[in-house]
DNA sequence: CATTTTTTCGCAACCGTTTTCGTAAATAAA
DNA sequence: TTTATTTACGAAAACGGTTGCGAAAAAATG
């Protein structure tokens, strides 16, 4: 801790610790001589402010929370930067918390953001999610929420996003174009907004080509150990896809390594795309054709609403909806 | 923010703050009746102890800094998960602060850690910093302080490292053994131990293999943007190694990328081996042999002892230097 | 029954900063 | 010179918990 407070400061300037105080935010009821001596001597003693203190007082603490699944995702990683590098501007802090995809987790993060401890938060909610409860208490609470990616529709907020059901109605298409008759989706969770909304674009565009409905068309793969066993059986049975849509990026390793390893080949045998920000996406072998997600921008504007949201309580989140579109890379995937 | 605090509580039950304080610390003095009645009437009121003003009195914030160059890294990425792991048990909350890879950055970032925002700071520096004071002023603060994986030599306190000149003669010695006769090292900084050690040992291994100094034999692309230029041109040039280093995943993309342009055929042209911890290096074109860090694990150990410290002064970090192994796992681009 | 001990709670100071309000001195206006 | 205004600062009360200490009531002891 600090040893250096305001009290140390007025004492040796013979000042008391309102004029201290005044003079270190630039009070215009301080000359500029005493203004110019404090700061002096503050630098000259390392003085550095409580922010505690000043949380308190002032009732805001410059931190914002971010809530996501998980960091270990490219997808979330640039996200992480396109919020700091707003907050960073802002003068804000940022807490990251971590759901490891469980609600019980996102909850308990939630309850300790209402604690004033954060003065807005940013999630993206886990594949298990599908109340809103504990978001909704938040709101009570009058702490700015701002969903990024992964939002949940009943709370009415910002959301930034992509455009979920046209990437996944554009996948489909892709592959269909590409000579497949019979796409999967792979997908995480069945309440997600995300996975939904991709679903749907995704059987859109099969039912405006006038395809009849067959097994594995959808395929959800909740578990993270599982997945790769699961992948493998799907596509060693009958039923084998001739085309594979991965709805997020940690699918993309798993079903690699099962083609190549049941010696399936991509693309002859079977195309794949996936959502995801895979910054080796053009070295895999073969190079993955991808829905690229613009993440840095996604989290750019969500922290850009976020203290739009905090700084001026006027300002109406609930009506502001961005969507950032994604762009299809086409490799040789899907070739 | 909350509106109900513990005067509220106080209030309704007609007992005094700090009897609902104790009560709600569990405190010995407090009977098990009044107890009970202050948690039901707390958890009914949806109260959430502001924890900023808990700070302030108890002078500890519960709270970690976790400063690093960059998110966008699978290492790091893995990192922060392994810290996050060890905070969420110990009920810390965790901030992350990015340098970008810049000293002022880093610098400006531990001047705010030693507000009291934080109680310790776990940090891998940026590859600009060769210079000490900024952290040890944190010490003189009494702020303990952790390095995990890019440590500052200079300052005396603990470090989670991995064996990084070990792996650099490994990663040598793989590569003279796959019969190559000129490889090159590929470098981020000169002044970074984790480069300095892996290039050493990369050194140590061409040394005792009796192998003379010629061109290109160490590379440096410390700026990201001009990485893929750079890379090229050496694959280019006369003087083209027949093997090749990257001291970090960021330089896997571009060699890749470059060899594809040039048609420089790996393994058979040049091969590669990464220190990475790429999720995806399996199902490269080819498969990439790496160096596997211990990421996750380098993290938690960080993080534990960083508590260690917080929690007990008495705790001598100054004497603990970890060591985590990491793993060379041979894939194709080397056979 | 008197005395000691234990149980249970309240008072008040404190953490470091912010902010309202009051006021003395300096300056301007009358 | 008197009065009004401005300038520059200090006193004190917040913000919401925590904690040392005192004290009344209850229980245990003699």
């Amino acid at each position: 801790m600090s040893r250096v407070n305001i009290k140390v400061l007025a004492d040796q300037l013979q000042l008391s610790v309102s004029t201290i105080s005044k003079a270190l935010r630039d009070s215009y009821e301080i000359s500029d001589e005493t203004k110019k001596k404090v700061l002096e001597l503050a630098t000259r003693l390392n003085y550095v402010p409580n922010p505690y203190a000043s949380s308190l007082r002032r009732k805001k603490s410059k931190t914002i929370a971010v809530v996501l699944p998980e960091v270990a995702d490219n997808f979330f990683s640039l996200a992480i930067n396109g919020i700091q590098s707003v907050a960073e501007t802002k003068g804000y802090h940022v807490l990251i918390y971590l759901s490891h995809e469980k609600f019980a987790n996102e909850k308990t993060i939630l309850e300790d953001c209402q604690s004033g401890r954060v003065d807005g938060v940013l999630i993206s909610i886990s594949s298990e999610t599908n109340s809103a409860d504990h978001i909704y208490k938040l709101q009570e609470n009058n702490i700015p929420v701002v969903f990024f990616d992964r939002e949940q529709e009943a709370i009415e907020t910002a959301r930034v996003t992509t455009n979920d059901f046209d990437c996944g109605f554009l996948a489909a298409n892709h592959l269909l174009q590409k000579g497949c008759h019979k796409p999967a989706f792979v997908s995480i969770s069945q309440s997600l907004p995300i996975c939904l909304n991709r679903v749907n674009g995704f059987k859109a565009a099969l039912h405006k080509a006038g395809i009849p409905h067959y097994d594995n068309q959808i395929i959800y793969c909740p578990d993270n150990d599982d997945m790769y066993k699961q992948i493998k059986s799907i596509l060693q049975s009958d039923q084998r896809p001739d085309g594979l849509i991965a709805s997020v990026e940690k699918i993309v390793t798993p079903v690699y390594l099962a083609c190549h390893e049941l010696h399936i080949r991509i693309p002859h045998d079977i195309k794949i795309i996936a959502f995801a920000s895979l910054d080796t996406a053009p070295i895999l072998n073969p190079p993955l054709t991808t829905i690229t997600q613009p993440a840095f921008e996604i989290g750019k504007a969500a922290a850009t609403l976020l203290f739009k949201g905090i700084e001026k309580s006027s300002f109406d989140l609930s009506k502001e909806k961005l969507v950032i579109p994604s762009a299809l890379i086409e490799r040789e995937s899907t070739m």
